[in-house]
This record gives structure tokens, C-alpha cells and sequence, in this order.
RNA sequence: GCGGGCGUGGCGGAAUGGCAGACGCGCUAGUCUUAGGAACUAGUGGCAACACCGUGCAGGUUCAAAUCCUGUCGCCCGCACCA
């Protein structure tokens, strides 16, 4: 028995499509209800069975909730400009534009295949100049709160993709997207001083409703931590900084090491300047990925000719220059205390240099002794006898007094990397003047447009495609209207998702990002998920431009999101990440060809824990399909009943109760499980009355509303499904009058007994002792205890 | 190295201190069928066993442990010389 779902599924979607019925109000006297999910981009490839997974489990929330009075906002757009595009376009030699195009009509056909409830009139596209309009907008009021600035410096290269990468863009050290080597080089790029909201971003992770591994990612990328910066003397005369978090150890430390770009080094007269700039050159020629490669290995060279004083005993310490110090965390300068610090153990250990335990409790002749709990100051002046807390505020309020050293906090986040070296972005709406320097465009001659060219590969002296443009590069000053150049470079991907929820709030605005009625009924997102692998690029940067949006007055609340989970990965049905280059790929065309796409809705749910990894199993899927079919099924067998029949009532009770706690627990594995064990039961029983079926329809249609729909209106229950309401279920009803408990003896079980669920704690006991009285003759009870409902366990000797 | 997570039948997975294996796949038998890689019915952790054994391994706490604690092995993810 398998009924027509080709049929049915197109009926449907055709339906929702002309009513409109998912389309969310703007004024509305209902609650509201923002449910988001990450707009995709649109590739080549298509729909990956990866999408639905969290496209589906949404679509039930937000199914669920219009079904119980909500107002629902759940919408879907296209984050469309990006590298993979343009790479595609240049391969292929097709225009972005048109590729963009194409992608889209056919993910769009694809999502609409799938039935989810989209309010399509909302769509957005982050490529269409009223889209990026505002996108650029948002970028002019980062510079004017001086939040985007330009900055010469070392940056991340892809040798490949010729473009530079966010930090958060390299991953071990290759290009996260093409996996080519990304190498560092000067260049001259907009930043946005994500760092000025560090500690924001931080503390206000404390009152949202984020999963724990979310706030740990974020917490540990932004990598606060707390210590002093310390000021030492130098034999040169000038001064070095220093930051450590262990000011408790200052009396230990035998030794300096400044990073190999550090600028001192060109201050200083050196007797062997020459091997220390040879040093230098050899640390910058190396890649990211080398300099960590060889982390184990620790090399530095010494500066001869300086030397820093150790200011708590006017000890003179030589100074090294090694790469195991990064220019671009704290001060690019440490004080190294072998005895308590592994690294500087390390590469004391090579250079036979002195330590000096200053923390008692370790053995420093085998290791760094680095803890911080136990340990007692020794040889330490002043901080003698103190333990280290102890000994970090002394030490602290000593160098403030002295005038040479503060209290001190750094954050391991750095400025976000702004300037993408290739066509296909949003440009940047600046323009450079000889005289005025950098000057925002005006906002009424925003958007901006990208140029439209066939000439948009990318070049090898780093200069972005746009630069070929002269006629659109020469422009005006904004501000004294003299012969002036635009700059060619354009926005990273990150820029146009970073904001694309408050766009959706009021999509067709042309005076303003969004209005302020909007912006304020409908935020924050009340549940907002999306994949791990954005943890710390698209929600942290959407997070940070919140904030920015919220300091100028545009948004009306301090965070976007305020509940955010996290689906696992669809694998391969080898266990490996599909990819196809893997040959393990599934496409969701044809599993919605072949079984439907309330199948294919329902499997991607019940396929594991939403938040785990799971394999794919094409074997499995047609148990959703033969499920589907038995409720088709229960057409067959329906009876007239206006409630519910005494057989199934705790049943139907019960599993009211557990779909919908388990849907709003994202625990969709689970409520499929319990409407399938209903359905067993149903078929047991040999009947369902219409009552029943109402319920049983309104259960499963947030996960297969096609079907449900349709069976609702054979059984001519009035009007759409959909536009009636969640049940309800009765909590005294949801109990079993009788259940099983187990009796035990030491913990081990001996016998079952049906017992009323009423039964009180003392008949529990009675029963479970006449069970066992054989096996307790001659024994003495020693103790009895009992669990309503679930066992009695009686020790006995 | 640091941080997060995981380890349960032939397979995907349930159970978060109280009957291990819900639900599904697969498998076995049966029914119907010209046929079955369809559907339906029954069974299905191991074992000859109602005893006993069983949640990576070794200990511990508890009347009771997949669940809590200690150690250990293995796997996955994130960060990675952050002073």
C-alpha cells in the first residue's frame, strides 16, 4: 500500500504557494516568533542533504509554533557573493552573475521541493544592490565611529584563490576554502576593530541561550586573559614592554625574547645586527604553517650589545629574538622565566640559560613547574612565603606604585581582516584623495555598484580586478572634489551574512535597513540555527556588527540571536564527510523523486541526535517511507468518535505531551519514534475514530505536512490543517492506570508485578515481600526502598 | 599541548542514578502472491538455558551505575608557541 506522493506534495506546495500562508505579518496583534536558519550559498552542486537537516528541524519549530498562535517569522534568502562563485565563473567563463543566477532558481526548486514553510515574499539576495546597498551603509558608520580603518600589514595570502584571508579564514595553516598554502604579505587593508567589543562579545555571552559548546568556541577564540605589562630599563637606554600573566614570577626571570619584527630591533646598535636581521628575514619568509611546524623546535639568536634590567633586582638579563613570540599578541615582548614556564624551559634548556625557581613545590631540574594552585614564593624579595595569588596582587601593586607596570587584560582576538582582492563583493564605498586622504562615499550615492565586466580574473600583483576599471576607479573627492581614486577592493563574504536577519524584519525598505516597528516586534531571533563551522567567523562577526548597529541606535536589542543550536553532520554512508571527491555524495533530488519529501523530512529527523554527526543509510529511509504509508492507513480504518476512545486515550495523551516537549527540545528523533510506537499501537488496537486521527494528523504535520494536509481534508475535517491548533493533552491522563514494577534483591531482579499506579509506598513493599518471601526466608531485611512506579529493592542477610 | 565531545546489539540509535537495547534498518519464520529486492503477521543482545553474562578497559561511590568519581585506551571536532 503506498499512496501517491508525486501527487500530493505538488498539490500542496502549489497551495501554499498561491495562498500565501506562511507569509509572517508585520502587524500582528500575535506574539511573535523569529525562527532562523543560515541562508545557504547557493553553489553549483546544489542542495547537499547537509541543508535540510537544519532547514527541516526549523520548518517543525516554526510549523509547531504557528499551529500553537504564533506569529512566525521564518524566512530565506541567498548569501551569493563569494569565492567559490567567482572561481566557478573564471573556470567556466561564465559571468558571476549569471552563475549567481542559476544557482539560486535551481537551490530555490530544490528548497521548494522539500515543503518548507518559507515566507518566500521575504526572499533576499546579498548580490542585489538593494540588498548591498545597506550592507555598504553599515560599512560607512563602522568608519565613522572609527571602527574600519586602514592598516598596512602582514596578512594572510592565498596563493591560490590571490586574496587575502580573515584569521578566521585559515585553518592549519591552509586556505580554509581551496586548501592551496597561504603565506604572509605586506598589504595595505581595511580592518574592522572587532577587538574594541572583545569584552562585549564576551560578558554577553552570559545571557543567551546558546548551546555550551558554542559559548566555549566563541569564549576560548576571543581568549581573554588577565596578567600585567611591565616595563624593564634597557643598557640602550630605552624601554621595553612586556606583558605576562605571571607577575608572580618577576624575581625568575633570566632572560627576555622579543618577536623578530619587533621594532626595537632596528633602534638598537648591535654588535651582530647583521645575523639578527638575517633571523628576521628567514621568520618572514616563513608561512603561517611553518612557523607553528616547527613549534617544537625552538630557535632564537641572542641581541648582543643590549641588555634589559630586571627592574625588581637590577639584574642585567641578555635579550633574544625568537619566533616563538608573536609580534601580533600583547607587546610583542616577553619576560621569560624558565623555571615556571614551559616554553621558556624549552628554549632555556637549548641556550644554557640560568633558571631561577621563584615557586616551590615542583622540581625545576626535569620540568617548568607551571602550577598556580599550590605552590609557595621562594627567592622572591618581598613576595617570599606568599602563595602566587597572593604574590600577583602584591607584585602588581608594587609595579603600579613604582610607576612601571599595570594591571593588564589581552584577548587573543584580532582585528577583522576586511579587504577581499577579487571581483565578486560588495565594493567598498570609499574613495582615496592626494589631499583629504581616505573619504566615505556619501550615503545618497550608495549602493554603490559593482561594475559590470567580463574582465574579473583575479591578478598576480595582488591588485584586485576592479583596479582595471579605470573609468569606474577615477572618480571625485567627496569632500574637495579633486581627481580621486575608489577603492578596488571589495568586502569578504562575512559582510552580507552579517546582518541579513534584521533585512528580513522589513525586506522591501528603501529608506532604511529596516524600520524601527519592524526591527523592534520582531528582535531578537528567538532560535537561530546553524553549523559549528561558523562559530567563530559568522556568528561571532554578526554578533560584533549587532553591537555596532545597537551603539548607533539602528537595532533595538544588544544581541541578535538569542538562542542558538548547532545540527551535526550528515556523513557519507562510509562514515566520512561527503564530499566528491569521495564518491559519497547523495543528492536530495532523488530521494525526494523516490520516496517524497515528507519521507525525506522525516528520515533527515530520525536519522540520530540532532546534534551528532550521523551516517547516512539508504537502507534505513524507506522505514519512513513504510511509516508514512501506515498513516496513510489509517484511513482505511477510521471510525466515527467526537473523542477519544477509551483504549487509546492515555496513549493519545501521552504522546501529545512528549511531541511536543520533545520538538521544542529538538529531540525530533524521539517524537518520531513515540508516533511511530502510537501508530503501533493504533494498528493493535484495530481502529483509530476521527478524534484520534485529528490529533495524530496535527502531531506529524510540522514533519510531514504534505500528507497530513491531504489526509485532513479526506477525512473532511474543514479548512486546512495548518490553520488549526497544536493539541493540548490532559497531564492526570498521561499516566497508565497499572504499570510494572521490579522487585529486587540486592539489586538484583526477581520478580515483576502489575501493580495500580495509586499504590502507596507501604502495598508496594507487601507485594514485592510475598514475590520474594521465599527468597527472603531466614534472612534479615537490612533495608527497603521503594520507587513509586519503578521498583521495590529489598537488602537482606 | 590546551579546550569541547563521544565510545551501548549485525547497523542507525533510545534510556542522564531505578526494568539496558524504545523506534527504525537488517535478519528469521509465516501469510498473501505467477513472482518478490512489495505488503502484512510474529520473533530477534549473547548463551542449550526462566540460571548466568552484557553499555571500550580497570578500579571506586551507591541498596541500585550506560549514567556519578578516579585512572586508562581509542575515536571525532575546535584552537594551537596567546607568555
Amino acid at each position: 500500500m503506498s499512496y501517491d506522493f508525486k501527487t500530493v506534495e505538488k498539490k500542496w506546495q502549489d497551495i501554499w504557494d498561491k495562498t500565501g500562508c506562511f507569509a509572517a505579518q508585520n502587524d500582528s496583534d500575535k506574539e511573535k516568533y523569529y525562527a532562523l536558519v543560515e541562508f545557504p550559498y547557493p553553489s553549483g552542486q546544489g542542495l547537499h542533504v547537509g541543508h535540510p537537516r537544519s532547514y527541516t528541524a526549523l520548518d517543525i519549530i516554526a510549523r509547531k509554533k504557528r499551529l500553537c498562535g504564533y506569529n512566525v517569522l521564518y524566512p530565506m534568502g541567498w548569501d551569493a557573493f563569494g569565492l567559490t562563485t567567482e572561481n566557478f565563473a573564471i573556470k567556466n567563463h561564465i559571468h558571476p552573475e549569471t552563475v549567481t543566477k542559476n544557482n539560486i532558481q535551481n537551490f530555490k526548486r530544490q528548497l521548494k521541493s522539500l515543503g518548507f514553510s518559507f515566507d518566500w515574499s521575504r526572499e533576499i539576495n546579498t548580490t542585489d544592490p538593494q540588498y548591498y546597498k545597506w550592507t555598504q551603509w553599515i560599512f560607512l558608520q563602522l568608519y565613522k565611529k572609527g571602527l574600519a580603518y586602514k592598516k598596512e600589514m602582514a596578512v594572510n595570502w592565498c596563493t591560490s584563490c590571490k586574496c587575502v584571508l580573515a584569521n578566521e579564514e585559515v585553518v592549519g595553516g591552509v586556505c580554509e576554502r581551496c586548501g592551496s598554502e597561504v603565506v604572509r604579505k605586506v598589504k595595505s587593508q581595511w580592518m574592522l576593530k572587532i577587538t574594541d567589543y572583545a569584552d562585549r562579545l564576551l560578558s554577553d555571552l552570559d545571557g543567551l541561550d546558546f548551546i555550551d559548546r558554542v559559548k566555549t568556541q566563541q569564549t576560548n577564540w576571543i581568549g581573554k586573559s588577565e596578567g600585567a605589562q611591565v616595563t624593564f630599563k634597557t643598557t640602550a637606554g630605552d624601554e621595553l614592554l612586556i606583558y605576562t600573566t605571571r607577575p608572580d614570577t618577576l624575581f625568575g626571570a633570566t632572560y627576555m625574547v622579543i618577536a623578530p619584527e619587533h621594532p626595537l630591533i632596528d633602534k638598537w646598535e648591535l654588535e651582530n645586527k647583521d645575523e639578527v636581521i638575517a633571523y628576521r628575514e628567514a621568520a618572514a619568509r616563513k608561512s603561517d604553517f611553518e612557523r607553528t611546524e616547527v613549534a617544537k623546535d625552538k630557535t632564537g639568536v641572542e641581541l648582543k650589545g643590549v641588555k634589559a634590567i630586571n627592574p625588581v633586582n637590577n639584574t642585567e638579563i641578555p635579550i633574544f629574538v625568537s619566533d616563538y613570540v608573536l609580534i601580533s599578541y600583547g607587546t610583542g615582548a616577553i619576560m621569560a622565566v624558565p623555571a615556571h614556564d614551559t616554553r621558556d624551559y624549552e628554549f632555556a634548556e637549548k641556550y644554557n640559560l640560568p633558571k631561577i625557581e621563584v615557586v616551590a613545590g615542583g622540581d625545576i631540574e626535569k620540568e617548568a613547574f607551571t602550577d598556580c594552585a599550590t605552590g609557595v614564593m621562594v627567592n622572591s624579595g618581598f613576595l617570599t612565603g606568599m602563595t602566587v595569588e597572593e604574590a600577583k596582587k602584591a607584585i602588581i601593586d608594587y609595579l603600579v606604585k613604582e610607576g612601571i607596570g599595570e594591571r593588564k587584560t589581552n584577548y587573543k582576538l584580532r582585528d577583522w581582516v576586511f579587504s577581499r582582492q577579487r571581483y565578486w563583493g560588495e565594493p567598498i564605498p570609499m574613495v582615496y584623495c592626494e589631499k583629504c586622504g581616505w573619504a566615505p562615499l556619501p550615503e545618497r550615492e550608495l549602493p554603490l555598484k559593482l561594475p559590470y565586466t567580463d574582465n574579473f580574473e583575479p591578478t598576480d600583483t595582488g591588485e584586485s580586478p576592479l583596479s582595471k576599471l579605470t573609468d569606474w576607479v577615477n572618480t571625485t573627492c567627496p569632500h574637495c572634489g579633486a581627481p580621486a581614486k575608489r577603492e578596488t577592493d571589495t568586502m569578504p563574504q562575512w559582510a552580507g551574512s552579517s546582518w541579513y536577519f534584521l533585512r528580513y524584519c522589513d525586506p522591501h525598505n528603501d529608506k532604511q535597513l529596516a524600520s524601527q516597528e519592524a526591527l523592534k516586534y520582531w528582535l531578537p531571533v528567538d532560535w537561530y540555527n546553524g553549523g559549528m563551522e561558523h562559530t567563530t567567523l559568522h556568528l561571532l562577526y554578526s554578533r560584533f556588527w549587532h553591537k555596532v548597529l545597537y551603539d548607533c541606535g539602528v537595532v533595538p536589542t544588544p544581541e541578535p540571536y538569542q538562542k542558538r543550536t548547532s545540527h551535526g553532520m550528515i556523513l557519507g554512508e562510509n562514515g566520512e564527510k561527503m564530499s566528491k571527491s569521495r564518491g559519497n555524495v547523495v543528492n536530495p533530488d532523488d530521494i525526494v523523486d523516490e520516496f517524497g519529501a515528507d519521507t525525506m523530512r522525516l528520515y533527515e529527523m530520525f536519522i540520530g541526535d540532532f546534534e551528532k554527526a550521523a551516517p547516512w543509510q539508504s537502507s534505513s529511509i524507506k522505514g519512513c517511507k513504510r511509516f508514512l504509508d501506515r498513516v496513510e492507513g489509517l484511513m482505511y480504518i477510521l471510525k466515527d468518535g467526537e473523542s477519544y476512545s477509551a483504549q487509546l486515550e492515555k496513549s493519545f495523551n501521552k504522546t501529545v505531551k512528549k511531541v511536543g516537549e520533545d520538538i521544542e527540545n529538538l529531540k525530533m528523533n524521539t517524537a518520531i519514534a513515540a508516533l511511530m510506537a502510537l501508530i503501533n499501537e493504533i494498528y493493535q488496537v484495530g481502529g483509530i475514530n476521527k478524534a484520534e486521527l485529528k490529533t495524530y494528523l496535527l502531531l506529524l504535520n510540522p514533519f510531514a505536512p504534505h500528507l497530513t494536509e491531504e489526509l485532513w481534508e479526506r477525512a473532511g475535517f474543514g479548512g486546512y490543517l495548518h490553520e488549526s491548533s497544536f493539541p493540548t493533552f490532559d497531564p492526570d491522563k498521561c499516566g497508565d492506570d497499572t504499570v510494572e514494577i521490579v522487585v529486587q534483591l540486592c539489586g538484583k531482579i526477581k520478580a515483576r508485578a502489575k501493580v495500580s499506579a495509586e499504590a502507596s509506598k507501604d502495598e508496594l513493599l507487601q507485594i514485592a515481600k510475598n514475590l520474594i518471601s521465599d527468597d527472603l526466608a531466614g534472612k534479615t531485611v537490612i533495608k527497603e526502598i521503594v520507587v513509586p512506579g519503578k521498583l521495590v529493592n529489598i537488602v537482606a542477610k
